[in-house]
DNA sequence: GCTAATTTGGAGCGACCGCTCTATAATATG
DNA sequence: CATATTATAGAGCGGTCGCTCCAAATTAGC
């Protein structure tokens, strides 16, 4: 018994994530982020309460567009040790062709928005959390198969894919250079590979 | 045959530091810096012109003061191993020891300033050039001597190195944990060992 | 001691900030 | 159709932003 909306929410927070994910937290602003969406000012507040808001559901919905998505798409079709080759070169692929040097919304929220506010902290510090866990099952699985090496154990290996992972994200958004993001990556990949065994 | 400054431009500047560096560029108002700085604002203008010329300052100063004095210290004291081994040990310390989670001024500029401006981008860019390298040289002279495989390539091998300090330095920000760091960092000293020689 | 040069503190500029208010428009229900 | 309810557009609120201006203060050279 009331007046619809006239917009999609759904393509109206992509458009927030455009903005946050390019400029950051701070430096992108409410008209901003209104011209974007294309709509009003008030319309935006009594869709998403207060900017803080609109930022936490569009870091949600990246996270859940990109990061979640690509777990859901690689983990179930992929042998473990393929699943985090996999899941690594496409996040450098991602890298290197984003023209405009927006990096990772994940770790752009963790470095700039996350350390002043408990809700963007604990989205970040959750998510990571989700991929330290699907590392951990990747090379855990790869373990019990004999693909991945024994040599660490797999909470440690899991840990140092995590940290490869932002380490790649910070280098995506200063140096997107390929001869950089793949030969950091040749060495951690024959790290997960078991040495004690013939090559 | 002028007034002089009534105030140490290294002393005002480690309090720029400060609050660049918990706060980041945007967040940081100049009425915030002149008052931790103890300076009136037009002090502070007439000493570093603007904002951005400030930061690029600050932030040019951390760098000198933190990272390239330990490179400094640590590397012509230790044997190549040794002396990467220290370094990043040493920056897991002052991670776990980071009560207000400040994180790093290099990859906290990497992620939220330097992408908009040149000026930024080009002190961020060239010091990781400059870490890159402390890294090569470290493993090339390792190589060398027989303590670090050559499995991979000195290059690829510094380049990973590289990734792996900015992804602890990430994690610093918002999970300063004991275990993940120093997990983390186990499998990727491992990687540094020739696995063809005994262990 | 006078002049030129620079720094200092404080008031204040115009612009923009996040956000809210008001009036109007559009819908579901009776 | 009348009413209740929500969404919309736009004006505009108080506050803060980066920055500048100005008068007073402090120095070195003559």
């Amino acid at each position: 018994m009331a007046r619809p909306r006239e917009f999609d929410e759904a393509a109206v927070l992509d458009a927030a994530i455009d903005r946050f994910w390019l400029r950051g937290y701070e430096a992108t602003s409410v008209r901003d982020l209104a011209d974007e969406m294309q709509i009003a000012g008030a319309s935006l507040y009594n869709a998403f309460g207060d900017k803080r808001g609109l930022y936490a559901k569009a870091l949600n919905r990246y996270l859940d567009q990109t990061f979640r998505e690509r777990i859901r798409r690689i983990e179930p079709t992929m042998p473990p040790r393929e699943a985090i080759e996999a899941f690594l070169k496409e996040i450098i692929k991602r890298s290197l062709s984003d023209k405009q040097r927006r990096g990772c919304m994940l770790v752009n929220s963790a470095i700039e928005s996350a350390p002043f506010d408990p809700g963007f902290l604990s989205i970040v510090a959750v998510f990571l959390d989700e991929v330290e866990a699907f590392f951990l099952r990747c090379v855990t699985r790869g373990q019990k198969d004999g693909v991945v090496t024994r040599a660490h154990s797999a909470s440690d290996l899991a840990k140092s894919l995590l940290g490869i992972l932002l380490g790649i994200r910070v280098l995506a958004r200063v140096r997107p250079e390929r001869a950089l993001l793949e030969g950091l990556l040749r060495p951690v990949l024959g790290l997960l590979d078991d040495t004690t065994s013939p090559r």
